[in-house]
DNA sequence: AGCACGCCGACT
DNA sequence: GTCGGCGTGCTC
């Protein structure tokens, strides 16, 4: 009788004392199918229906002392979580404190048995896809670095560029085709190529599903659409089903998506490219609330792959990584955009009115980037000057497309509330909103198309002609051939928001708004004559994420360090953090700030929830934040069921290894 | 999470 | 004498 096998499973379970490897026999009818990677069930506990798992790895001996249960059975024979896709993981869940199920959920979708059925009847036909002929390909242009080899980032010229596609094999030299691309995409085009080219694989990161759209489109153009694996956030679970496992194939294939797709399991991985990663869209909103790009690089240390970061603007973490030395930056001079900035004052400006005239007259578009969506921004007490608030929730008030006062928080609509401050119910209207600045400058200019695009009205692509686009940042519709003039409205409220990132979130969206701009076009930001405007307007992209940098080394906030945060009932929350500063040896290495009670302006809860920062050096990340698992669980042990009033038990205190979006 | 084990008050 | 309260602890 051949010796048993023993399966090490990671078992499906929210819980994070389960948060680690159980070893079973292998029934010898499931030896063959029993292999890295597949999904299985196994009896667990005292609980009456079997649990789902991964297969990890399969063993000859176990170092458990008691007796081993048996597999329940594979669901399946794709391996969906291969060992590379598992180290992966683990090491991200290490790294935000969280667990292994998490990142699966994220990581891997459910199974379709249809689409997997189809797949693996098509197996053996799939061989001799001509992913060779494409990837002899290769995509030139000004600026293109003459490799993308290595840990690199790059700032992507704000315009539409020449490209050629020349292909190296005679017989398709006759082929070379010449197309208008945006840089950036004509850069992650280039990327991929030069993965498939040495039969490897890439992964595209984009953080919008316009951006999607617009690089699906290019790659399409260059005949690569057969090759792509789409990761797309409104797919269907069996579409993104098809899409992993056409990921798992051995020919290399190129990963298009949004934070999905970084974890694609491509077997050959060549290199990464992220674009734009200053977009808060590369934030994972769930626990364990991990940034894209720490996932990437985290991968990228463990393939060793070609790693890009490209934007258009620069975050303040590729900064740092830059300062470093670990990030190369392979960016090529390229002429700044004509950018004029105006002292502030008038809303809509003599200049801006100017510019956009200029661009009617030569038969152009124009793109206004206004801040708000709506018809006004806000409404103000007319005697005292102070922001109306909701008359049940106390939120601020804004005015609708309707021009009906509504509540941003609760959208309870409010007419007629008397000033909390005064007393006096007479308002006046605060900085329009999209709808308001639409139609007043329909009026300025008549005959003039004008077309609103937001996050409710979303307008992806315009004819060119005498059009004005009124749009919020984020949401600015493309235009082939680019605009004649973008105009900034709202560009220094938008810059001195109350926010850690408000200066770099807003260059990055007056930067985004610049790229759609012809190569001839001008852009105008209206009452930007500020110093980030200035250095704005000459294109000093580094020098702003330098100097951004430079702050918060001085303030000691993120990127420069880590800052976690802890929250929850006061009293555990003290057990949680009591003598973590004396946990590392390093002196100020790690230091807790607070607490605070959170939701200040709120009514006052029956259960105030507390928070905590924990400000730490990057050097102690990985044992804080082992030790910070620990002592959550204990304090979350004894206290499960104390929400039960509230409906349904909820984990009493909640940890984020990065949550610096909070001040 | 489930589910069982375990040691103290009011019931047929 | 027992039924059952939920504190504590384990799950290969």
């Amino acid at each position: 009788m051949p010796p048993v096998r023993i399966a090490r499973v990671a078992v499906e379970s929210p819980l994070p004392q389960l948060d680690r490897l159980f070893d079973y026999a292998i029934p010898s009818e499931l030896n063959d199918a029993c292999v890295p990677g597949v999904r299985v069930t196994i009896p667990f506990g005292k609980s009456l229906n079997p649990l789902d798992g991964y297969v990890v790895e399969v063993v000859e001996s176990s170092s458990f002392d008691g007796q081993l249960n048996l597999l329940g059975s594979v669901i399946s024979a794709v391996p969906v979580l291969p060992p590379s896709s598992y180290h992966l993981l683990r090491a991200l869940a290490d790294r935000q404190a969280g667990t292994l199920t998490e990142l699966t959920k994220l990581a891997v979708p459910r199974r379709s048995v249809r689409v997997e059925k189809a797949w693996l009847a098509a197996a053996d036909q799939r061989q001799s896809a001509g992913v060779q002929d494409l990837a002899a390909q290769r995509l030139d242009f000004a600026g293109r670095p003459t490799s993308y080899d290595g840990r690199n980032t790059l700032l992507a010229e704000p315009r539409e560029i020449a490209t050629s596609l020349k292909a190296s094999e005679a017989h398709f030299l006759d082929k070379a085709t010449e197309n208008q691309l945006q840089a950036w995409i004509a850069h992650l085009v280039a990327f991929s190529l030069e993965q498939l080219g040495r039969g490897a694989s890439a992964i595209l990161v984009v953080p919008d599903f316009r951006d999607q759209n617009r690089l699906m489109a290019a790659l399409d153009l260059v005949g690569l659409s057969s090759v792509v694996a789409h990761f797309g956030t409104d797919q269907t679970n069996s579409l993104r089903y098809g899409a992993y496992l056409r990921s798992l194939e051995a020919s290399p294939c190129i990963v298009l998506g949004s934070r999905a797709a970084a974890f694609a399991p491509v077997t050959r991985l060549g290199g990464i490219a992220v674009w734009d990663d200053a977009d808060p869209n590369l934030l994972e909103p769930t626990a364990p609330y991990f940034h894209t790009r720490d996932l990437v690089l985290l991968r990228q240390q463990q393939t060793n792959c070609q790693l890009l970061f490209a934007g258009h603007s620069r975050s303040t973490e590729v900064q740092r990584l830059v300062e470093l030395g670990y990030l190369g930056d392979i960016s090529a001079i390229f002429a700044p955009p004509k950018i004029a900035v105006t002292d502030p004052g008038l809303r809509v400006d003599s200049t801006s009115y100017q510019a956009a005239r200029e661009a009617f007259e030569a038969g152009g578009a124009v793109l206004v980037q206004v801040a708000n969506t709506g018809h006004s921004t806000g409404t103000y007490c007319q005697s005292c000057g102070e922001r109306s608030r909701c008359r049940t929730c106390n939120g601020p008030l804004f005015v609708d497309s309707k021009q009906t006062p509504r509540c941003r928080w609760c959208s309870a609509i409010n007419l007629g509330v008397p000033c909390h401050a005064c007393g006096d119910t007479r308002t006046r209207q605060g900085v329009a909103g999209s709808t308001r600045t639409a139609a007043e400058l329909g009026k300025a200019f008549p005959g003039v198309n004008v077309i609103e695009a937001n996050g409710d009205q979303r307008v992806e692509q315009i004819k060119p002609g005498k059009r004005l686009v009124v749009a919020t940042p984020g949401a600015e519709p493309a235009i082939p051939g680019g605009y004649a003039a973008v105009i900034i409205l709202d560009g220094q409220r938008l810059a001195s928001r109350d926010t850690l990132r408000a200066t770099e979130q807003a260059v990055n969206l007056w930067s985004n708004a610049v790229s759609l701009m012809a190569p001839g076009g001008r852009c105008v930001g209206v009452g930007l004559a500020t110093e980030i405007g200035r250095r704005f307007a000459l294109w000093d992209q580094r020098g702003i994420a330098a100097a951004e940098l430079a702050n918060r080394r001085e303030l000691r906030f993120p990127p420069h360090c880590r800052m976690a945060s802890v929250a929850g009932p006061r009293d555990l929350l003290d057990t949680v953090v009591a003598n973590l500063s004396q946990f590392s040896d390093k002196p100020d290495a790690i230091e807790v700030l607070g607490p605070l009670l959170q939701g200040d302006t709120g009514p006052a809860l029956p259960d105030p929830v507390w928070r905590y920062l924990i400000r730490y050096e990057y050097s102690v990340g990985e044992n804080l934040a082992k030790e910070l698992k620990a002592r959550v669980l204990i304090a979350n042990a004894g206290n499960r069921s104390i929400n039960a009033k509230s409906g349904r038990a909820s984990r009493a205190v909640k940890l984020r290894m990065d949550d610096s979006e909070v001040i």
